[in-house]
DNA sequence: ACGCTAATAATAACTTATTATCAATAAGCA
DNA sequence: TGCTTATTGATAATAAGTTATTATTAGCGT
């Protein structure tokens, strides 16, 4: 990147601000709402460019297209609502020891993904 | 399915003995094995067939094309090698209390993948 | 404000996994 | 064994996500 544009900033405060992982679509919709004339290929060129320059992660869940989210946020898990679809951060961390492989695995990294129903998914009464 | 055939068998078996999920790839591989003509077409439409009779079920790990493994092996989650891209099942369950999520969010179900190397990738020495 | 050229917008092209098509093959009953 | 037709093998078609292309737009140094 050697110039900043429009497109691109308006990119990364959608996903700065978002306070979850966004998908593509969801990087295009809120941008446009900042700059109208945004494109899908521009959103595509610019998360890659965001996440080689090290700003932006890839968050990566089971038949599901990329979505991203703010490298800074560190390590943490995620929880996939089954009715709106969104993704939400948890900032937790599983004790290492509740973790368990195979005697001479060697565990590098782990996932965890949580399925179910966020706040706004669950019935309030019943 | 009306008619057993030599190459339902043939993967069926395969799956059935692998002892971990398997790849559409892995499946021809194998299952040619035992009968060289099978084709890639009729691993897709008999694991689609098989999946739906509920002998096995998909496995799902992000970025990647679904593996199969034996429905009876019942709940547990995956190892995969970051070396020779195996991935192995592990027969534990996690602690529901070890799993949170934010207030008045409610947890259906859980996913954790492990990455790591497998026994035969890790350095024997050193 | 001007001019150079990087970046964008629109869309075509591509990728990889999976499904459909259809002539040839083979399961299983008479 | 022969017949009927479900199933297979080979490959074309499809689908969804992502990348490439190119004329146009707009950042930014002068």
């Amino acid at each position: 990147m050697e110039r900043n544009t429009r497109q691109r900033d308006a990119i990364l405060s959608v996903i700065s601000e978002a306070g979850r992982p966004l998908s593509t679509q969801e990087v295009l919709l809120a941008g446009q709402a900042v700059v109208p004339s945004l494109s899908i290929a521009t959103v595509y060129r610019t998360l890659k460019d965001l996440a080689a320059e090290g700003w932006i992660l890839p968050v990566k869940l089971p038949g599901e297209a990329d979505r991203y989210e703010m490298t800074r946020l560190g390590d943490h898990y995620h929880f996939k609502c089954s009715s709106c679809s969104k993704v939400f951060d948890i900032h937790e961390k599983l004790k290492k020891t509740t973790l368990l492989a195979p005697r001479n695995f060697v565990i590098e990294k782990y996932d965890l993904i949580l399925y179910g129903r966020c706040n706004e998914c669950v019935p309030k009464h019943k």
